[in-house]
DNA sequence: ATCATTTATCGTAATATTGCAATATTATAA
DNA sequence: TTATAATATTGCAATATTACGATAAATGAT
């Protein structure tokens, strides 16, 4: 096989999913973290932050826009990309769902 | 290629993507959510929760446990699984610091 | 010891991901 | 138009993931 099953799962699980998997890789979390750490967005010099030929940055920013992470606008030559605050409020909100109700509960094995 | 260049990003960096990309299947994430719901520890009827074939699911188990999400004990012939709150947290702080930034930031492209 | 139960591992097929060189596309400038 | 710059797409090789049948390993019960 090698393809996921998702259509036995929900929609909002293949969501979450879907926007994980997206963030799953260094690349791709450092994208965030720079776009995060400039004001708002960045217009035409992602491909010289990271260490990975262009094509590479290409495809990453790609996929980040499939996922709904983040955002894109062509701006002249350039394309200025920003996060996508819906996208990662939804994220945000799923992982302090899980980490409230497990404070709420007994601690665990292992 | 194939494989990613970890070597080129942070520990940080790295950790982050890896537990993102445990939970970037539907499966895992439903698994997530299912040891949510109930209390503390589930031992030994994951398999049946799940639309999957049991090696399958023993593989997306494997996969969370090496990612650190969740933990795992022996208990008689069943094995119980639980969240593991650290990580689970490390996670929740990092998309946290990302929504609180982007709202204290100007509103973006796209 | 034998059996039943539960989980893990092996082997394998189908598919997806990662990375980059080469090339194409798009938009601006001269 | 021609050149330049920025980004995307194509094509390909290496590797990883997903899924499951068959089988193994581990524990508890009879």
């Amino acid at each position: 096989m090698g393809a996921s099953k998702t259509e036995h799962f929900s929609d909002k699980q293949n969501q979450i999913a879907a926007m994980a998997k997206a963030i799953g890789h260094p690349a791709r979390v450092a994208i965030l973290e720079y776009l995060l750490s400039v004001d708002t967005c960045i217009c035409g010099d992602i491909v010289n932050v990271l260490p990975l030929a262009q094509p590479t940055v290409s495809q990453h920013l790609k996929e980040l826009k499939n996922a709904g992470i983040i955002k894109g606008s062509i701006e002249g030559t350039a394309i200025c990309y920003c996060l996508n605050p819906d996208a990662l409020s939804v994220l945000e909100a799923f992982f302090a769902h899980i980490t409230i109700n497990i404070n709420t509960k007994k601690t665990n094995c292992g």
